[in-house]
DNA sequence: CGATGCAATGATATGTTGTAACTTGCGGCT
DNA sequence: AGCCGCAAGTTACAACATATCATTGCATCG
């Protein structure tokens, strides 16, 4: 029972809302940004800064150094095309990109997939604790670690 | 209104919970294991590996190593002496080492400090909501990055 | 057109966090 | 004494992240 529409998207389609989005905020959207989407959009688990450089460099048949990567996946982040895994020092696409939501990761300690959801009730909870202590501008980092259901049958 | 009874700790008396904890798991309670508690717990904020490794070397008046400490540090946390703080890379020691919770943690961005809450309601609705997506062996991480109350009034 | 300014990116270096592999030291046991 | 097992030390390195300054490309203005 989904809560909202999602404007969900995959692919080209993935790729443009982003664009998108992206420009709508001022900012520019470049061959290398775009590059560096594509590849955290094309890992299916959390990728890291280097994983990344190291995918955008195939891509590019040239070398790209990390704090490149850092800058950009940064400008994501606060644009809400990608979102940090703490637990993971990993980075995943957002697949709708235009919706705001604190979101849940649950990421199998086993094969590293990730998966999302969405959970107002809960991720409203946490601020509302938050702000009961006193704490603003909050942004929760609800995270699970554990086992998959796939991994849990070896 | 506290959801059950803690038995908190401070000074010795933390020292003397957390080696009884650890004697009773049938670990050794050495002098590097007692030196990096101290050490941790003498940090009024999150203390990252480092930050450990700094102080007791200062308290032994010789040079200890970083990878001791997370030797240490990791039992630490196995035997629910001390927390990882996922969001920080920096570990709190438990005040409450009987009691077994998973825990809210509540950083500020500012001065550093991280406050610690109990809410088996929100983190039951996690752990439901982590089995409900087919996950086992869940160890939530619940964080919030913000702004403490004193810090926001500047 | 050339000068100027600015944003994006590159290059290089370094800082921080975390592990791995192997060795040494020390206490208990036979 | 010789052996065993665990704690801790040593060394090396892998992984993650940021700082600083240089360069490039592009738009604007005189």
């Amino acid at each position: 029972m989904p809560q909202h529409d999602h404007q969900l998207h995959e692919g080209d389609s993935l790729r443009d809302a982003a664009r998108d989005r992206l420009t709508r905020q001022g900012e520019q959207w470049t061959g290398m940004r775009e590059a560096v989407f594509e590849a955290l959009a094309g890992f299916d688990k959390p990728a890291s800064a280097y994983d990344i450089a190291e995918a955008v460099s195939q891509s590019q048949e040239r070398r790209v150094a990390a704090n490149s990567v850092y800058r950009i996946l940064d400008l994501f982040v606060g644009a809400n095309l990608a979102r940090r895994v703490e637990s993971a020092n990993a980075y995943v696409a957002n697949a709708h990109p235009d919706c705001l939501h604190d979101c849940i990761f649950l990421i199998c300690d086993s094969c590293g997939q990730a998966v999302h959801i969405d959970d107002d009730r809960l991720t409203g909870g946490v601020r509302d604790a938050a702000k009961d202590a006193g704490f603003t501008k909050a942004r929760p980092v609800i995270e699970v670690r554990g086992t998959c259901g796939d991994c849990d049958e070896s």
